[in-house]
DNA sequence: AAGCAGTGGGAATGCGCTTTCCCGATACAG
DNA sequence: CTGTATCGGGAAAGCGCATTCCCACTGCTT
């Protein structure tokens, strides 16, 4: 038995589909109260459920929403989704849910398979990379999300322009400004640490983790500090353990090395303070670091970036820079709503790294905070 | 400029929609090569991207999955809809979103609005709940699941059938053992530990809460021990987090009053052997009582249920029941598909307390694992 | 050589709904 | 009292596609 139609609603209230089709769902013209109500309780008796596909066909827009993001698993992008979520129902829409692994064939695949769906708009979270085996498929993305754009389709990217968009109408970018809050971060750890600093950072290429180690090294710069030695590695928990496990024997050779020639308790003087580019990463540092009978703070202090919400629970209490994770969700979201705001990033471009296309696209200001925590407490 | 269609692309080609539709989408009707290039080229350089919703109203089918969670930022709903996805990519499919807080007005808001939009199935994790105030939002989720699926739509619902659905063809339940691992977890963790238990369990009523604590107990009273107390609090981190400061006084109390009574190092006596429900709960008791300068599990054991992935990086490790949580999202999804799977639960029904409606629906057999961890070491 | 199944393509119909467009009826001004 | 707006409802034309039916044609068989 199929649901039942419109068209049956409107023969057992004894009217024309026009007419029930007015009452049941918003339209302009509002019919007369009493055959109003014939065609309600016709509808409820019935069972009636409108099809959402005949509606969009006929509209031409669908009540969807778009997601992409790498891993609905992950902390950051299941915050991100909450917000995402959120804003929807405010809308009166419904989230379509499409999982990468970052890939951005896999992604120039999910927008093709958005744009069949015909859903009203598309966010993207997850960062952008130029690392060359993408460049093709970042290009093919680019394509297709113009392609989107150029049909009517609203595109909001979280973090970073996907490279070779041309911003056409409808192209939105909410803005996280990395590199700044990573220099701060960079300056306020510099001012309580006197040990040389180490970065655990994605892969060449990613744009977040990029900018997150280049403003770190010019917030390092401004403090008069000597730039951090990188690592590169997977931008998620077992990048970030890989890098512990080095990590920790680097520290435990400096440790010996400094027990040697001070031969006594200036142990603090070679001490590693670690960025990691995300929580994430952070944790699997730490993880490494724990196995291998090293301390936080005591024997390494470190920091990660997002502030996730695992963080809450995580031990040591984990330094890092707080994002509104569910906020840029929102954001994101609400930047492609019809009568979306779309207020431009305002001001400095700091470092003039803005490597999107001819124009970025419309801008969302998003703050984060510099949160230090336990593991980089130097004293007590 | 809205998207090109199949129209334009046969006219493009030379050749009748009929024949474009019969080469771009699959048809079992192959038409011949070199039309089927003709028509192929023509879709290329037209960019044509077909649209869904029509194909669906065509083909009365729409190529989405629902799925249903409380918060998609929970690890646990997380961990699920990783599975979802995943099976759904197995299927060709999408899923489409909708978080409810857990409550059964939203879920039944949720259910219409997938059959409005035909979604071919639909998955509801999250625990269903028998309390008074949902009882009417409970009975008007069934009959709409029931209409659902009387029109051909297919439902798996995870843990707990939701009450008073009557079971038609295509509804679907992975039934998790809640009872039998909850009772072998109270039996490994009674051989281990000789302190007194306490439940920390979520609102009565809760079916999966209330599962959990009926084996517990059950495990306790096999292994000869006296029922466990039971906190009732709300089924989150929240709620464990308060329950934790409760049971932190209690504990305190019970130190000074055995201190006093042996004055001597028998401390263990009555040593607060703690299990909360959930992995999330767990966390915010033993947040709560290190905040009370408690330590686990010198001064309490603590044991949750779940093994969400966040678990691995907290400390002290928590013992747990391992649940396949991604599997048993792409299992529920999968016994949706058409071919699905949809082995009955073979075996006892244990102590009867099925109280599902005249059928439970087809099940799956999921197995879960105690794991034993620091949090419940009694020695060392 | 005529009849046949088989093949490959096109015309037409319908999926369920929205939205003009149209028309009769009512209300109002002149 | 007639002419013109206005309102409330219905008929019909799509929205973009799949699919059934139909037809022209090929390559056989007997």
């Amino acid at each position: 038995m199929a649901a039942s139609t419109l068209t049956e609603v409107a023969r057992l209230a004894g009217v024309s589909p026009a007419t029930a089709s007015r009452v049941l769902n918003g339209s302009a013209r509002k019919p007369g109260q009493d055959i109003a109500d014939r065609v309600r309780q016709a509808a409820d008796s019935l069972g009636y459920i409108p099809n959402a596909q005949a509606q969009g066909l006929a509209k031409s827009s669908s009540g969807l929403i778009g997601l992409i993001v790498h891993d609905i698993a992950d902390p950051y992008f299941a915050a991100i989704a909450r917000g995402v979520q959120e804003a929807a129902r405010e809308q009166r829409k419904m989230v379509l849910l499409a999982t990468t692994g970052g890939a951005p064939a896999e992604e120039r695949e999910a927008v093709a398979a958005f744009a069949a769906r015909r859903a009203d708009s598309i966010v993207i979270a997850g960062s952008r990379s130029s690392q060359p085996e993408n460049q093709e498929g970042n290009a093919e993305l680019a394509a297709e999300l113009d392609r989107y754009c150029r049909n009517g389709g609203r595109v909001a990217v979280v973090g970073h322009p996907v490279v070779g968009a041309t911003a056409p109408e409808g192209y939105h970018v909410v803005a996280v400004p990395n590199q700044e809050l990573a220099a701060a971060l960079a300056g306020k750890l510099a001012s309580g640490q006197d040990g040389d600093f180490v970065i655990i950072g994605g892969p060449d290429g990613l744009f977040t983790s990029d900018d997150r180690i280049r403003g770190f090294q010019e917030g390092l710069a401004a403090a008069g500090r000597k730039p951090a030695e990188v690592l590169r590695t997977a931008f998620n928990r077992a990048g970030g353990y890989e890098a512990g496990l080095k990590l920790a024997d680097m520290i435990k050779a400096r440790q010996a090395e400094s027990r040697q020639a001070d031969s006594g308790e200036e142990a603090g003087r070679g001490k590693l303070c670690i960025f990691a580019v995300n929580d994430v990463m952070a944790i699997g540092a730490a993880a490494a670091l724990r196995e291998q009978g090293l301390r936080i703070p005591r024997d390494a202090t470190i920091a990660g970036f997002d502030d996730i919400e695992t963080l809450r629970d995580f031990r040591p209490a984990l330094s890092t820079v707080r994002l509104p994770l569910e906020e840029i969700g929102r954001l994101a979201t609400r930047a492609t709503a019809p009568g979306g705001a779309s207020a431009r990033e305002p001001g400095e471009n700091g470092s003039g790294s803005t490597e999107a296309g001819p124009d970025g696209g419309r801008q969302q200001p998003i703050t984060g905070e510099v949160t230090l925590r336990r593991s980089t407490e130097t004293t007590a």
